[in-house]
DNA sequence: GTGCTCATGTAAGGCGTTACATGATTAT
DNA sequence: ATAATCATGTAACGCCTTACATGAGCAC
């Protein structure tokens, strides 16, 4: 309990503002807590730290004079450290909902990395893959859609119920996008027949064209 | 030259993979040739990594035995080192592409990390957001497109194409939803009023209940 | 009493970014 | 001549995960 450097505010990483945001309504949490609060909600749409990186990121917040901390012992118990936040947390955490620009999104889908560099397995292999994702897909989809209706219950979780419908949605679209694919991967094979189209030839020397091709056409940033 | 260790190929990062993989047409590339092909198809799926991490990654793969490199003096030309796939790394590649099963995708979305915690910010703020996710997502549908016409002309990007197609679709379908959640607000507003609905209240004690409602009841992995 | 879940951590290391440095070529 | 781009890196650091360790309560 100590730092309260203002120049710390502006840098700290997303997480460490989700965890933050996490304890805003001021109630005390413990890291057990706050794990559970991210699957159940943020997951969807923010993945979900792992039990040591909130126990680390609450002790950074402590430094940081952002949240405060006491042991349990009353409550049934085990032990249990309870991160409460401050002051200056609050107004921190509120100078980053209002002030701070949203970084753009980022998504790793390593389903569509592998429709890429699909001509190293071949369309079959692709759509036993994409098959899978449908069903992850789905999975979300109830999930998200369930816990949507149980954040109807309560008024204080508007907000999170909105994101939570977003991401129905998002994973529905999802499910849509990869039935989709497996469509046109069906069409590509009809279209190339055993001929060698996509997932026969060993499809060489592509990027010399790529410089010529793409560089000058399109792309404002 | 020299580990060819093959417990190594089973452990790889899905980086270090995509990047085994855009050398698997057996040419030739430099790093900034293999940071150009990213940026050109798979950063609309699968982010784009720095420089510095691509040589770093080429080294690491150099030292696995799954790429060679040589100096190149002759091209025009500036130093440039360039690497080529091996007979190992092109089988372990391949192996990873039929083999491995696709980790889940994963998610960052920071404008939805935002409307979760909207009680933070208040409904006209995320609605700003939210309009400039709009703008991203069209600039990404655009760019999408746009690369997905060029693979068109390359039989042997029928692969990239496919990826790029849909990642036009997601892009389309990320702007629907960011607008669809605009609405979603406005209405909220609307059925608030300006009572304590979401934007004005602090929104305090939320956790008590998540326990009791969240975890009995949906939730199978 | 055995095993499961709750709960809290530490240690090690890999992944990935930012910042910096350098020099050569190309465009103006 | 100057600036911009091409091209290749190093250094430092922060984020994040995996694996491991520990102990306490609870269910059977």
């Amino acid at each position: 309990m100590a730092d309260e450097d203002p120049a710390a505010k502006a840098t700290l990483a997303a997480t460490s503002w989700a965890i933050l945001a996490i304890l805003s309504p001021e109630r005390e949490l413990s890291g057990y807590d706050v794990k559970k609060v991210t699957e159940w909600s943020i997951r969807y749409f923010y993945w979900s730290p792992q039990f040591s990186q909130i126990y680390a990121e609450l002790k950074k917040l402590e430094k940081l004079g952002l949240v405060t901390s006491r042991m349990d012992h009353d409550n049934g118990a085990r032990n249990r450290r309870l991160y409460k936040i401050t002051a200056a947390g609050l107004e921190a955490v509120t100078r980053w909902a209002n002030d701070t620009p949203a970084e753009p999104p980022m998504l790793k889908h390593s389903v569509l990395l592998r429709v890429a560099f699909g001509n190293l397995a071949g369309p079959e292999k692709l759509k036993d893959l994409l098959q899978e994702h449908v069903e992850f897909a789905e999975d979300m989809l109830r999930q998200a859609t369930h816990d949507a209706q149980v954040a109807e219950t309560v008024d204080a979780w508007a907000y999170s119920r909105l994101a939570l419908q977003w991401a129905s949605r998002y994973y529905a679209s999802e499910r849509e996008l990869a039935l989709q694919m497996m469509k046109d991967l069906d069409e590509a094979e009809e279209a190339f027949g055993r001929s060698g189209g996509p997932g026969s030839a060993p499809a060489p020397r592509y990027w010399d064209e790529i410089g010529e091709k793409v560089n000058v056409e399109g792309k404002q940033a």
